[in-house]
DNA sequence: GGAGTTATTCACCATATGTTGAATTATGCT
DNA sequence: AGCATAATTCAACATATGGTGAATAACTCC
């Protein structure tokens, strides 16, 4: 019988196992957060020993970060839904918020950055950071008025279809096609940013 | 010079101790998660040795449930929510809700929960049965028509309220007097409960 | 084909954590 | 006063974890 055990030195081939490491860490990062994901876990779910993740990824927080990298630049995915003005700014919101979510490739980063803002862990920054770099600008192109609070209410209803529709996956919001959910939830968008406060 | 070093053996006087320990339990699963609360910071917390907290509640699990022990029996408290009939349903819904989340005694408990609910840590019997044991009988005695569907279209905006105003504290949201709240929010699931589906 | 570089694993280390059992002190009952 | 019981701490264990340094194997380039 041939040994299938990984034998000692580098692998024969051209394994890109450091992207391999990487995707291990954004699925175990997005499912379990930071304290909750041990970097022997990611590098048994890599198929690697753990003293590969550092060689690779340096300490924890290291590799924490390069998880959380998203190929996305909130600015130019939300410049057309600032372009359009305040009408139907709801819905086209809610499209591009799916668009990003909907997408596996970015969902994994966004869902470690969420459980990193929910966790307790110095994510201090991020807390603050999130508001005035994506919600802040948006509202700033808007031109709406009681930016703070309007982008928090809108936040509020974002924050919990995250968190039904992919943490906790409660039906029929985790399968409901993105048509349907962007009409459901337009009309609430848009009453956040230009509606009555009150 | 006295010490004041805890000496070895019972304590004099009759400290409630396991209470203290609860009280401490609370808190740091409610700030850190399941995860991220270490059995040893809860006997720092409490001034006591870790042994003691499992002289008292076992094990950690044990612990974790202890804890999470919430002394509001959702039935009673939605019983004023349902028996109005839909009519202004949102509102009285949002003012049981802020009741419950702004007390302290009982927001700790249901922030340990919902942390537990959002870690994958085997908290799958809690996603299935918060659903079915709150906003289920709440859907029912409404009667309103596709309960599951507007049931979570309400708890995405729950939710949402919860992460921001009691996690994260966005402000304007989380020093947002109660009456406010209520009015803002109103509206949103009231359409949720009666309105148009999409 | 040999030298250097890179990839990969192994064997450890220090520390933290959940948990247990014995030892010590106070309280309560008789 | 004396004894059982409860409360409390100490010491320790087994395990898991983040991290490091050396050893081994493959690849690259001359």
């Amino acid at each position: 019988m041939t040994s299938t055990a990984p034998r000692r030195g580098r692998r024969p081939g051209a394994p890109d196992t450091r992207a391999a490491i990487l995707v291990a860490a954004r699925e175990l990062f997005a499912a379990s957060g930071f304290a909750g994901t041990t970097i022997r876990a990611v590098a048994a779910a890599a198929g690697v020993d753990a003293a590969l993740v550092h060689h690779y990824f340096g300490t924890k927080d290291d590799l924490f970060l390069a998880a959380l990298e998203v190929r996305v630049d909130p600015r130019v995915v939300l410049a057309p839904v600032a372009d359009g003005g305040v009408d139907g700014a709801g819905e086209r919101l809610l499209r591009v918020f799916l668009s990003v979510w909907d997408d596996e490739d970015t969902r994994l980063p966004l869902l470690g950055i969420f459980r990193g803002i929910v966790e307790p862990t110095g994510a201090q920054l991020a807390r603050d950071g999130f508001m005035r770099m994506v919600l802040g600008p948006l509202a700033a192109a808007l031109g709406i008025d009681e930016p703070e609070q309007r982008m928090a209410l809108v936040a509020s209803q974002l924050v919990g279809i995250v968190v039904l529709r992919y943490i906790v996956q409660v039906e029929p919001l985790a399968s409901m096609p993105g048509d349907r959910l962007v009409a459901t939830y337009a009309p609430t968008l848009q009453r956040y940013l230009d509606g009555p406060l009150q």
